[in-house]
DNA sequence: TGGAACCTAAGTCAAGTGACTGATCAACAG
DNA sequence: CTGTTGATCAGTCACTTGACTTAGGTTCCA
């Protein structure tokens, strides 16, 4: 029996890269032409492996393989929203920029291009996927805390629209990521994103 | 040479029955699954098709079905629309009304369990489809006419939202049809829907 | 150094797919 | 009545896909 405390290092490190790149390369095509439109051989061979089964041995099914991309992002983007969380001041505003700036903060540190907007978009309207990326992702600690702390400010009234921010941003953000690739939006324009969902978000539920 | 004045009605007019049974079919399924999903095949089978190839002999392939479908939809939601739009009063909560009510008043009338808005909402999303619905649905007469005049009333510091409003739209009437779908929601709730958005738009549009 | 564990390559296989082909059948014009 | 046209059926074919198997090569512990 091998000993879980004492790994090997290299072996696992080559796995670890070859499993990022193959994350990386299908969130890429995903974006490209569309996650059902791509198939595991296809992955594989744009990362350059030589075996057509690489994504089934490093990740498993299109599931998993959604899972795990939605999860790289998760992390760190929970991680800034944990922080920005402690202390938030009660401004509605405020409350509103937990939900937003970390994932456009998450998408300008991906530079351009990025493909994770879109392929998440793309995820979340999936009859199926949409399940498996519910649960990876908004379900995090720090976004349901956030969803909470936010709606906490929300007047009743405008608590039916509590639905429609997530596609507002979702969207939007794909689209700025789209322009971005295309070179119809100027670099480091993220911010600017940020702050027009934020902006959108105040005046549609403070009615 | 065939007349081409006088058709064979008989004949033609099943081709034509068939085709729409074969949209139908097409649509529910893109909704429950997906559009990449959905083989040509298994739309012929759902729809009780001995061939295999119904969908290519009578639609072509799956853009041009993507495109039949919209267009199908697409011809009684311009007729109501470009009715609201003559006469139209310059509040802007009633030009709004010309780019909302058009939809939810036609998915009301498909009923439950409609398709329609789901997967409108998919084919927009994908990266290939996107431009075949574009061109099909919003270059129609009456609604760039309706984005025309409700341009006229959003106010300079609003023009950057108007992006957000066809997301908006579409993907809460998605949401919408997918609560109906499963019973989430009451049978005749898409006038409220209607006015949920039109509210949520104007102000989101009245900076 | 030897051997176990693991990553990668390469090939195989059944199932499913789009495109194509010819056969069958009903409707209609001449 | 008869030949043509068009809708439907049924089958074929090359190709792709996911899953599986086998072999080769590298790392690292004992």
């Amino acid at each position: 029996m091998v000993d879980a405390a004492t790994p090997r290092r290299r072996v696992r490190a080559d796995a670890a890269a070859t499993q990022a790149l193959l994350l990386r390369t299908a969130e890429k095509l995903f974006a490209e032409r569309g996650v059902h439109a791509v198939s595991n051989r296809q992955i594989a061979e744009a990362a350059g492996q030589g075996s057509n089964s690489a994504v089934g041995y490093h990740i498993g099914t299109k599931a998993d393989l959604v899972a795990a991309i939605i999860r790289t992002h998760a992390v760190p983007m929970d991680l800034y929203r944990a922080r920005m969380l402690d202390g938030v001041p009660g401004a509605p505003r405020a409350r509103i920029a937990c939900v937003v700036l970390p994932l456009t903060r998450h998408l300008a540190e991906l530079g351009t291009p990025s493909w994770y907007a879109r392929c998440s978009a793309q995820i979340l309207i999936d009859p199926v996927l949409r399940t498996v990326a519910v649960r990876s992702a908004t379900s995090t600690p720090a976004m349901s805390r956030a969803m909470e702390v936010l709606l906490e400010v929300v007047p009743p009234a405008a608590v039916p629209r509590i639905e429609m921010i997530g596609h507002l941003i979702v969207h939007t953000c794909a689209d700025h990521e789209r322009d971005l690739a295309a070179g119809h939006a100027a670099p480091g324009s993220w911010p600017r994103t940020g702050r027009l969902l934020i902006d959108a978000i105040a005046d549609l539920l403070t009615v």
